[in-house]
Formats: structure tokens, C-alpha cells, sequence
DNA sequence: CCAAAGTAACTGACTCGTCAGTTACTCTAG
DNA sequence: CTAGAGTAACTGACGAGTCAGTTACTTTGG
């Protein structure tokens, strides 16, 4: 029909270097795993997806488990990296939490395959490790963030620093879920503004995270 | 041997009522579930820790879909009674946030299983839609419980209200995400102090609450 | 009081579809 | 013409759901 080399045209493009055809079909397998959860989505549906025999599938990957893992450590690694990116480049607290938000709504809106499937596996030990170990990192820079002002201060003791360390320790959960459930609760509803999205959650974060961060307690009304 | 009615003491004990096993089936089916999550559980799991034939089960239950859900309904109407009756017996908005807190704490660890198979399952939309409606009926009671007062302000122009509502609505992703959250970071770290996670949890979310409640803006610095 | 008849709980051994993973072959780009 | 990209067709295992039959308990006619 038309042209005869790897011409996109016509209805199937066959025959790819094997780095571009393990890069496509990593892209594939994320979207498909993203969209069925891991459980519901079969090596036949990647495959069939990605325009390939299953067999094929398997000379690029030896496992459903492995395929799945490489997916989501590259997941992992890229979020973790522009969170870490985005803590660093702030050095006020407030606008370090911004700035994680920012990045976690930017992620969700431009990779929402990949949000689905990091959001849908995160509590399910099943499928391994990985997505524990990107939910620590995620702890981890929170924790850091919160803390890392606190550490660099002379004047407070270490008795005092300590207590602040269990009470970072503590945010950090509410901290993590209130972010993660905003952006999942803003993805279902798209009538809602981004920006107002954004703001109330760095607001509602940084209410809570600021007041105690300085030790203040509550008003007892 | 001993007393010929239905005694316990026999290493076997079998031939139960129809409605006593079922309900032992419910419950044996709802520690499974929470403990392997839907997928990874199979009818014969169920079977064999009820110690009683696959076919049995099958008399109770047409399928195992069935079952989950009739296992996931009881969960969900539990919950969102217990969530209910907690918001309804506190006027203070500040209690009814601890009132709640306490109710979710409360579950987590009298049932386990049942918590961790509502936390597991709750964004998989592959099983049924059961877990969404408890997500939907949660974030109800939120909103109830943050609105409640408000809208019986006799001072409050219906678009102030309406502005009300929109930022309540917001919050209430934020406000479940967290308390989930924490629930769920506090029952794995057991080493940590109920009291005071439950209470950093309620400072946490009614300070953002309670100064966005009303209309407050945040300092610019 | 107690068979024998009736019934409800229960089971072992099957079917049938599905799906991860393999094998033996074909095609094409260089 | 050949290496390696690609496939169609296969296998083996597993798991949901079924069914013919068995076992324990209850009822009732004598």
C-alpha cells in the first residue's frame, strides 16, 4: 500500500529493535496494569495491546511478577526523584509542601495510568514490596521536610528535639493520606478546580503541620 | 461418651443449623478476605478454615462474588452505623471529629480482618461497587458532620453557604484520607501510643478543619 | 419405646474454563 | 542467507462451580 519501511500508516508496524520494543511494551503493560489492577490483567492482554504475540512478551520479560515489578520501580523511581527534587529546591516549609503537591497532582494528571496502579496496589503486600518501599520513601522525604529546619536549629535541645522527631513521626501519616486521597478524590471529580484543589490541601496540610510543628497546643474551646 | 447433644468437646464438631453455619461461614470468609484480599483468596481457603466441603459453601453462597459482598455489606453497614451514631452524640464539631476518630480506631482493632479487608479493597472497583458507597457514606457523615452547624447559622446568606459547601466538600478527601491513614499506619507500628496518635490525628485535622471552617485565610508568610 | 421413613447437612470426585508459560515453527531486515 | 524478531498453537496447572451419593439428625406410625 504505502510506504514499505517502518511506515505508521498502515494497520500493523511490526519488527522493532529490541531496547524500542521493550520500552513499548513497558509502556503498554503500565497502562493495562494501571487500568485492570495486576490480578484482572493477563499477559494476553498486554500482549494483544501492544500488537505481539504473547511469546514475544516473554523473551523480554521471564514473569508476570517480574513485568510487574519493572513497571513499578521505574514508577517508583521517577515520582520518589521529583518529590526529593521538589522538597530540595524549597527551603520554606510551607512551600516545600506545595511544591510535593504540586508534583503529585502534576504526576496524577499527566501519568494517570501510573497513579491508578501505584494508588490501587500500595496496600496490597501481594505484589510485593515495592510499592511499601515507595510509600516509606514518600515517609521519608515527609519526614524529612518536616524536620529538617527543627535539626538545623542550635537552640533547641536534644530532649526537645526528640519529642519533635515522635510528633513529625506521627504527621507523617495524616500528611501522606490527606495528599493522596485529595488527588484520587480531585481525579474523580473533574468539575472541581484544580487550583482550589491545590490550595486547600496545602492549606489543610500546612494548618495542622505548622501549629504543631511548633509545639503549640490546642485552644481548649 | 459425654452428652449426646450438640457438644463441643469431640475433636470433630459438625452438622450445624443452617443459619449457625452460615454464620460461621461469613465470618471465617471475612477473616480470608482481609487477610489474602479478594484475588488471592480461593472458595476452597474458605472451605477448608470453616473445616467443611467446598460444595457446602456453595449451598450457602452462589458464588464467590456473593459471598465477598455479603461479607463487604455487613462490614459497611457496621461501620457506617457505628461512624453515625458517633456524629450524631456530639454538637461539638471538634468532639464529633474525636468521636469519629475514635470509632475508626475502635474497629481497626476489635476487627482486624475487617478492617484490613476494607482498607485493601476500597479502590478496587474490580469488586463490586459495596466499598465505594462505604467511601461515598464516610465522606457523607464528613460532610454532614462539618455542614451541620453551619447551615443551621441563621446569619449565613444562602451564597456564603454555598461557598460553605463547595470548601467542605474539599475537605472532605482530606479529613478521611488522613484519619485512614493514620489508623492504618498506628496498626502497624503498635509500638506507638493509641492515645496519642488518635489525638494527633484529631489536633491534625481540626485545626485545618476549624480555621477553614470559617473563612479564615492563611497568614501570607 | 423404637424402627423405618423422611429430610437436611454434608462430601468426594468430577467438569470446564482460564491463564501463565513453552515449543516449534515462519518471516524479514541487513 | 542467516540471526534474531516474531508467531500460532500448544501444555499443564489451577480454581470456580456441579452433582451423585452419604451421613447424621428428626419425626412418626405401630
Amino acid at each position: 500500500m504505502s510506504g514499505s519501511t517502518g511506515d505508521a500508516s498502515p494497520g500493523v508496524r511490526r519488527r522493532m529493535p529490541y531496547a524500542r520494543r521493550r520500552e513499548q511494551l513497558l509502556q503498554v503493560a503500565l497502562a493495562e496494569f494501571g487500568r485492570r489492577g495486576y490480578h484482572l490483567t493477563q499477559m494476553e492482554h498486554v500482549a494483544a495491546a501492544a500488537q505481539v504475540s504473547k511469546a514475544l512478551l516473554y523473551q523480554h520479560f521471564a514473569s508476570k511478577e517480574e513485568l510487574f515489578v519493572e513497571v513499578t520501580e521505574a514508577i517508583v523511581a521517577e515520582l520518589t526523584g521529583r518529590l526529593n527534587a521538589a522538597v530540595l529546591a524549597e527551603h520554606d516549609s510551607r512551600e516545600g509542601i506545595r511544591a510535593m503537591i504540586r508534583v503529585l497532582f502534576d504526576y496524577a494528571t499527566a501519568e494517570p495510568d501510573a497513579w491508578a496502579l501505584v494508588i490501587r496496589h500500595l496496600d496490597k503486600p501481594e505484589v510485593g514490596p515495592e510499592l511499601r518501599e515507595l510509600r516509606d520513601r514518600l515517609g521519608t522525604a515527609f519526614a524529612d521536610l518536616l524536620l529538617r529546619r527543627r535539626r538545623a536549629d542550635p537552640k533547641l535541645s536534644p530532649a526537645a528535639l526528640a519529642v519533635n522527631e515522635h510528633r513529625a513521626r506521627l504527621l507523617v501519616p495524616l500528611m501522606y493520606g490527606s495528599m493522596l486521597s485529595m488527588v484520587s478524590w480531585w481525579l474523580e471529580h473533574p468539575d472541581t478546580s484544580r487550583d482550589r484543589a491545590e490550595q486547600m490541601a496545602v492549606e489543610f496540610i500546612w494548618l495542622g503541620l505548622d501549629r504543631l510543628r511548633t509545639g503549640e497546643r490546642l485552644p481548649k474551646a
